[in-house]
DNA sequence: TTATAGTTTAACCATTTGGTTAACAAAGAT
DNA sequence: ATCTTTGTTAACCAAATGGTTAAACTATAA
């Protein structure tokens, strides 16, 4: 344990560890040993401020869907076109997921493990909301800004532009036969890259 | 019956109950006793057959990747173009997907979990290499057929667009605020929504 | 038929794991 | 100071889990 981590509280420390783990190795393969560890306490105090493995990782997903669900609106809620929203947010969501890396997957995987936590999340305040989206883009559309598509494609085109190269992180780093250095700059270009070929398809 | 048979029988049974388990439950997640149940067997039988779980998961996972990787290796080594490729690929892989949907999130969540298994399937005579997509999208940039692309940055796009969406279901399912019918629907126009939306972006 | 090898099972076992307890320490509150 | 609440720990526990064993069963070759 570092020692600048022995001032803070119990509580944030045990997120912080619990987060590391967690996000590792999900909720299957964590240990609350390996969480009191790595948080520098003993296992009881997980138990003490956390009832349960269960409610400590719910904590946890909460904490980091608070996290990545402010990223989508960005795109979603302010008032540049199109596309600028693509430009930016693109350029934002992967500047923002290469400081988190482990994010996308561990939501995703999560998610995938137990879909009724979406409910949990459903209530955030920040839950994005596709209707602005969806109707500025038939509007552009309109307006022969943009060539026809469905904004919810989109939509889903752009988010898996971009989040797909880190939750497939080891499999394309594989076949592209990259070293880590190597692939975080094939990352890194995608901050342009990604927007430049999406443009380029739907704009007039 | 055969011994060979007997014994074929027993062991596709075993691993196609293990496959079940896995690709919902994940390795750590995976318990011994439910693959069995699952199976219709003992669980002892598992360890006579597989030896450990760890053996048993490996050969689900190798199993996985050797019905994944072929479908790589459609689109780059054929003698088609680039633009027939792209919509050949896609419309076949994501046909492909909505056959074994837990497939993709299965490897790699697992290639997460433990990145060295990726040497376990270098070793696999279907193992993709993109030597020839890459040359190929070179030369018909030059013939100008297409804009300046980088060939593995296109890679990555496609099978991007292809899975993401099979990988983030409960997520996007959740954002879009679809039920399983209408999610179902939107993936099935991706098959043509996809490669028509790679096409006008790389097309000259 | 019987010996043999392969297959299947119930019962067990050792370890791991999430969770609890009871004692103890720190810090306010009176 | 002494009482009370809050925080922290070592030791412990019951259940779950991967794995083993020895016996029973089955098919087949001699």
């Amino acid at each position: 344990m570092r020692k600048s981590d022995k001032n803070k509280d119990a509580e944030s420390q045990i997120l912080d560890a619990a987060k590391n783990i967690f996000q590792k190795k999900g909720m299957d393969g964590a240990r609350m040993q390996e969480i009191a560890d790595e948080a520098g306490i003993n296992k009881a105090l997980l138990h003490y401020y956390f009832r349960s493995k269960k409610l400590l990782f719910e904590a946890v997903f909460t904490n980091a869907f608070s996290l990545l669900a402010p990223q989508l609106n960005k795109i979603l809620n302010d008032d540049s076109s199109i596309e600028e929203k693509v430009k930016n947010f693109t350029f934002n969501q992967i500047s923002f997921i290469i400081k988190h890396p482990y994010l996308p997957n561990f939501i995703i995987q999560e998610l995938n493990r137990n879909p009724e936590f979406f409910d949990t999340i459903k209530e955030h305040p920040s839950f994005p909301s596709l209707e602005k989206f969806k109707t500025q883009v038939q509007k552009e559309i309109q307006q022969g800004i943009l060539k026809p598509i469905d904004g919810e494609q989109l939509f889903i085109h752009i988010v898996s532009l971009n989040l797909f190269p880190f939750i497939a992180n080891p499999l394309l780093k594989g076949f592209l036969q990259k070293d880590d250095a190597q692939y975080k700059q094939l990352i890194e270009n995608r901050k342009t890259e990604v927007s430049e070929f999406i443009i380029r398809s739907i704009k007039n």
